[in-house]
DNA sequence: GATAAAAATGAGTGATTACTCACTCCGTAA
DNA sequence: TTACGGAGTGAGTAATCACTCATTTTTATC
């Protein structure tokens, strides 16, 4: 009796994957071929078929596999840290580090979001699993971040936590996404001054007499 | 010499375009076929190519449509009027009335802003119409607005005004994909409470000692 | 009603696709 | 050495697609 090659198996299955996350981030799912991924992993097509039964299926294994790594508490883990152990005293700096470091993340992993965030928009069960592997976490700890800063003062206590970290949240992707799909086609400012604009509205709003 | 019938063209034209919105919104533009397209419209599929040279370009003709609409003189007018005209001194309510009617739009055009965010995320032509004719107008009609409500002394005149709109809209979309993608995963709060939060994270941040 | 131009049609076409299957290759065990 | 079985292959296939074009239908004008 022989035994399959696990780590074998494992390495091509890795590197369909990886081929097919790099091709179809750039073209979109349906506008990638099976021949054009199996030319990038260094396998035969039929090759791809031993491991995925169809198309789709290559689809399936990336979407879980992204939202996976990027729920993985190694990035959760790192939010943890910055947010709880920062040892200023400054709301300001470490809301301004946080949206740095979150900044930097979304463009290291900015060709999984793209087809994460693609197939979010037409399957009610992947957002599903996003909800639950990333946006539920991430707001409960929001939610502990902020009780810990309106404990020592720093935060107003009488916003609704919901709301806020949907607010951060939305300033982050807003900056993220003019940076990146609009930069070429205006003067870009420095992205510390961007995110020093930023931090200075989540802090204090618009209104007149603030400060 | 014959002259065409300018109307009924239009009305074609408008068959398809709406035809391919839906279908397009529901699979895709990949996945989605011209005679598919065609079918649904109630014309021939060569039909479809006496109005648009190719596939790609019913895409075009969706982002158009979707810029008309957006830059329509009508909503663009009630849009200005509401920033503008609102004889309220009260910069909230101004703010509040304008997040709710964009709110509303986003939810009646929503299956062409999901088609239109979906090709831009890969189609640098397709960021290029939409900055121009939309985001660059959209802050230009912003700056007008802060500069009138700085000086009523309404709004605090030493916010970037390109950061103050991102942050505007950001918040905005954060609450409406919020709303969208995950309301069916939690309890939803009234809509209006909702805004009441945004409006005031808008208005005077999260830091402690605002108000 | 006659005429002609424009508009609409849909069968046809070449290209492309996801997927199959008969085959080769190779590590292992007897 | 031989024989086995699964991993890997890639030419082949049926289906599908965007797009064309010769033909028919509709329309406007006299």
């Amino acid at each position: 009796m022989k035994r399959s090659p696990v780590l074998k198996m494992a390495e091509k299955e890795k590197k369909i994957i990886d081929a097919a996350i790099t091709i179809i981030s750039e073209k979109g799912f349906s506008a990638s071929t099976t021949s054009e991924i199996a030319q990038m992993a260094g396998v035969a097509e039929g090759t791809i078929f031993r491991y995925f039964k169809t198309k789709k299926d290559i689809l399936r294994g990336i979407v879980i596999h992204l939202v996976k790594i990027m729920g993985e508490p190694l990035i959760l883990d790192s939010f943890k840290k910055m947010l709880f152990t920062q040892n200023q005293q400054d709301l300001r700096s470490i809301i301004k580090a946080l949206l740095k470091e979150r900044l930097a993340l979304m463009e290291v992993i900015y060709p999984m979001l793209r087809i994460v965030v693609t197939e979010a928009m037409y399957h009610e069960d992947i957002r599903k699993i996003l909800y639950e592997e990333i946006v539920s976490k991430a707001l409960n700890i929001f939610k502990l971040f902020r009780e810990e800063m309106v404990a020592k003062g720093l935060m107003a206590g009488d916003i609704d936590p919901l709301a806020a970290s949907r607010s951060i949240y939305g300033n982050l992707v807003a900056l993220f996404v003019y940076r990146k799909f609009f930069g070429s086609m205006t003067r870009l400012e420095n992205l510390d001054q961007d995110l020093d604009h930023v931090v200075d509205i989540i802090m204090h709003g618009l209104a007149a007499g603030r400060k």
